[in-house]
DNA sequence: CGAATTTGACCGGCGC
DNA sequence: GCGCCGGTCAAATTCG
């Protein structure tokens, strides 16, 4: 890895940072929610007409979650997050060449595509920490550059990515991210009666404690994502030091018996978020191949705001 | 030799 | 209906 990417690295981490600040209330609201075994998590924001179960009072709340969840954080957030970063940071110099934008008119339901604008600061290189097949490369009409065409390893996730240079400048990285890396859902997916949890995740669904049992109607996964996320790897030493086991034996089998390539390990200790420990690449199980437990996704444990957007090697 | 990439063919949506 | 264009597929090729 390039020394340019743990500064990327860096840069979007501290988005995190940040942007979790201004959503304590969130994170509170979502840790309830995480260990309230009645309420839904997971709601089809398109869907929620008909609550099966849930009390007339979650529902505000239930609302409110998944609003915040499938409306994302705004650009504006973000933008003022990285600007609050770098000019704080002590890489300043090199990661205020970073700049996000917000081409496709917002957060849209129906079309969640996000555009990343990228310095890529001479080397071109750049990695958010997931594997990417390229699956295709073509001329664009108009453009002098070929876009390029990226899918995520793991067969059984959706994410997709395109990548283009900028024809004003050259230097920049046109990084458009589609889908969701849905494998962090897997155990809420309808597959099986439900079961207990299995010991192998005890340590897992401790952190979690995600009403797994549900009967809920799970997202679709094989069907176009109904709303998009950045992909937000493991970003605290705690969080690194959970995976890591479950790396290292490569796999991780859910209660229903599928994979878990993604674990949700979406409860963050605030206080855990040092810049340390965070940011830097010893996190081995990062860089861990696509069909380890190490791809996180902006899970329902992530605070909408949580908008890490790590950068790839192109 | 398996994995990853390249690249031309193919397909579907859209505008005329 | 036809052609253009972007997106995907898959065989061929390259890479490690």
């Amino acid at each position: 890895m390039l020394s340019s990417d743990a500064q990327f690295d860096l840069v979007y981490s501290r988005v995190i940072m940040e942007t979790e600040k201004a959503s304590s209330w969130f994170e509170d609201e979502l840790v309830r929610e995480l260990f309230d075994d009645e309420t839904p998590l997971f709601v089809l924001p398109q869907e929620n007409t008909e609550p099966k179960s849930s009390p007339a009072a979650n529902e505000e709340t239930v609302d409110r979650l998944t609003s915040a969840i499938y409306s994302g954080p705004t650009i504006g957030d973000i933008e003022n997050a990285l600007s609050m970063t770098t000019q704080k940071d002590q890489y300043s110099e090199d990661l205020s060449q970073a700049r996000i934008s917000l081409l496709e008119g917002g957060f849209g339901k129906l079309d969640h595509k996000y555009t990343l604008k990228i310095k890529s600061l001479g080397n071109g290189m750049a990695d958010d920490g997931y594997k990417w097949r390229k699956y295709g490369q073509k001329s664009i009409k108009n453009s002098p550059n070929p876009r390029s065409y990226y899918k995520c390893t793991n067969p059984r996730c959706s994410a997709k990515k395109q990548v283009e240079r900028s024809c004003e400048d050259p230097e920049t990285l046109i990084i458009t991210y589609e889908g969701l890396h849905l494998h962090f859902a897997y155990p809420y997916f309808q597959m099986n009666p439900p079961m207990k949890k299995q010991k192998t995740l005890t340590t897992i669904s401790q952190v979690n404690s995600q009403p797994q049992e549900t009967q809920r109607q799970p997202q679709d996964v094989h069907g176009s994502p109904s709303n998009f996320n950045f992909e937000a790897p493991p970003r605290t030493f705690d969080d690194c030091r959970l995976l890591e086991p479950a790396a290292e034996q490569g796999l991780v089998i859910s209660p229903q018996g599928l994979l878990e390539d993604v674990v949700p390990l979406t409860i963050r200790n605030p206080s855990a978020t040092n810049v340390s420990s965070n940011t830097t690449s010893s996190c081995s199980s990062y860089r861990s191949p696509p069909t380890s437990p190490s791809s996180l996704s902006w899970s329902p444990g992530y605070s909408p705001l949580c908008f890490d957007m790590g950068l790839h090697s192109i």
